[in-house]
DNA sequence: ATAATTAATAATAATGATTCCTATTTTTAT
DNA sequence: ATAAAAATAGGAATCATTATTATTAATTAT
């Protein structure tokens, strides 16, 4: 029982986020999907992203500006937002495995793992800042 | 000009956060200063909270629950989220500081930062699930 | 000390993201 | 094709937080 069934919606909101790299928000896929179906409404894609999320086809990023995102990109990486221009972007990082161990020496309890997010100047707002010197 | 006056009320959300170790919600800082004071004014907590953080006196924590929370000590530390009792604990972890140069290696602009925190089980809640094989 | 400034407050309205509700529409199994 | 129930559309409701404004209180000048 309780089975999921196929819905248009529901495709149409996971296709469009698989051809985004930004990390979109909820607003901002609704009002994207709505050139495809215009009748699709906000709580329709709340709720698919939701779901989406939780079985694990996207991820829901927080990076503290009370907006949740979402990406398309479920594979291991990282994120940074830029503290000028706001903007998303993925981040690699080699080794982040052991900060799960590092955290565990001092701890009683099981980590089942972190949530970690950059911040700073991304690279144009960083040449725009620049020192002049 | 601009000159930050002295206030009953901010005194008072600030020593109050300092007895606490467990990172409460502004609704709870304001619930609890209130027996001090009945007469003070959500807004004021909001207003001061986010007065504090931005100063520097306290830090907000934002672990990802649709809710602020905010902490007296402003140590480096970090934090753990008990996923199924709910509670924030502080966590020390060592060698932290290699992290923003380990994001630093593939990504260009500048790297100021990172917020960081972990999930799993408190060691309480771990006790109870134990598996009993 | 007293009066003149103006930051801070209290009380409440407003906002914005997200969730909930329910009659109707789609999917899917038979 | 029909029935059962998942999913939707549209809108109301919720909840944390911010904004507004008349009043109060902390600081400064007199």
């Amino acid at each position: 029982m309780t089975a999921r069934r196929h819905s248009r919606q529901r495709e149409l909101i996971k296709s469009f986020l698989e051809t985004r790299k930004d990390h979109p928000t909820a607003d901002t896929v609704y009002r994207n999907v709505r050139n495809q179906n215009p009748r699709i409404s906000l709580g329709t894609v709340y709720r698919n992203l939701t779901l989406l999320a939780e079985e694990g086809e996207i991820r829901r990023l927080n990076v503290g500006d009370g907006v949740d995102r979402f990406d398309g990109d479920v594979s291991p990486h990282y994120h940074f937002v830029c503290q000028k221009c706001g903007q998303v972007l993925d981040l690699q990082i080699e080794g982040m495995e052991e900060i799960d161990y590092a955290a565990s020496e001092n701890f009683h309890g099981r980590i089942a793992g972190h949530v970690t997010y950059f911040y700073g100047l991304c690279g144009s707002c960083a040449d725009q800042t620049e020192d002049p010197s």
